[in-house]
DNA sequence: TGTCGGATGTTATAAGGTAACGTTTCTTGT
DNA sequence: ACAAGAAACGTTACCTTATAACATCCGACA
């Protein structure tokens, strides 16, 4: 037990060292990136960290990155049940993710897609640049 | 010379090929598929479709779909030069992607930045869900 | 004419992701 | 406690996406 942040949904063993494995890191992993870390723990083959990463994902503890192909623990500040929109700023230098939720962006995709008849189901908004700390350093 | 739109930017061959297969599509084309559509023409080998796509994506004429691992030719109305923030609407019915450009998000997304100190390079938004057309259909 | 950069052709391989199949383990009703 | 079904697991093999590396070709131009 290692860092077993959130409670109150219980993961199996493999979908809790995947979340540990996320947690433990401070940017994205790729998946086969996850696969070498676990193979001390006994992980041998894609199919085990990919059924992690999706029940994960589909619980809402770990997000996918589309346009890096990995993925991160999610670090957003009330996350429970996000519905919101949620935008990632993806350091170019650093590599690290900043998790951001925002209500007006949400209702600006809300419109855009309202304005042109599309049923929204899900965005993917992915910022790429210099985080702040990168900047000052 | 099929449909050789754009003009202004020379291309060479194989990037005029790989635009106009993009451009004859009505919806994104994964880099194989377009490898497969134009192997008739001599295409052999990957590297001569990601090295069109590579420019053609650089130069703007073409805009690479992260969630999809796919490309389409861009379709934006006065798709000259733009800086903007582009947002696309991808159909999970149909599979059309329509491109939307958005002052409004474009100001979102820059004051989303701006508040955490974040140097924005390059904005990546993707909506997910039903056209209008397959609502109504 | 020589040379130099850009575009090209080609082979091989890296990186990301899934299908399919059999086994184990956990639930749940009886 | 037991049977039956669901969920998770292990494993093999394979598919898709993307790039490294190297040799060649060709046009611009000094
Ligand atoms: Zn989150
Ligand atoms: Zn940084
Ligand atoms: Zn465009
Ligand atoms: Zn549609």
């Amino acid at each position: 037990m290692a860092e077993d942040a959130q409670m109150g949904t219980d993961l199996t063993k493999n979908q809790q060292l995947v979340f540990d494995a996320l947690s433990g890191a401070d940017g994205p992993l790729s998946a086969y990136t996850i696969l070498d870390l676990l193979r001390e723990r006994g992980f041998r083959a894609p199919p085990q960290v990919y059924r992690a990463l999706d029940k994960l994902v589909d619980i809402g503890l770990v997000h996918r990155l589309e346009s890096l192909n990995a993925f991160v623990a999610c670090r957003h500040p009330g996350c429970d049940t996000h519905e919101e929109t949620i935008a990632f700023a993806i350091c170019e230098d650093c590599g690290k993710v900043a998790e951001i939720s925002d209500d007006a962006l949400s209702d600006e995709l809300g419109q855009i897609a309202g304005r042109s008849g599309f049923l929204l189901k899900k965005s993917t908004v992915e910022l790429r640049g210099i985080c702040g700390a990168c900047r000052a350093a």
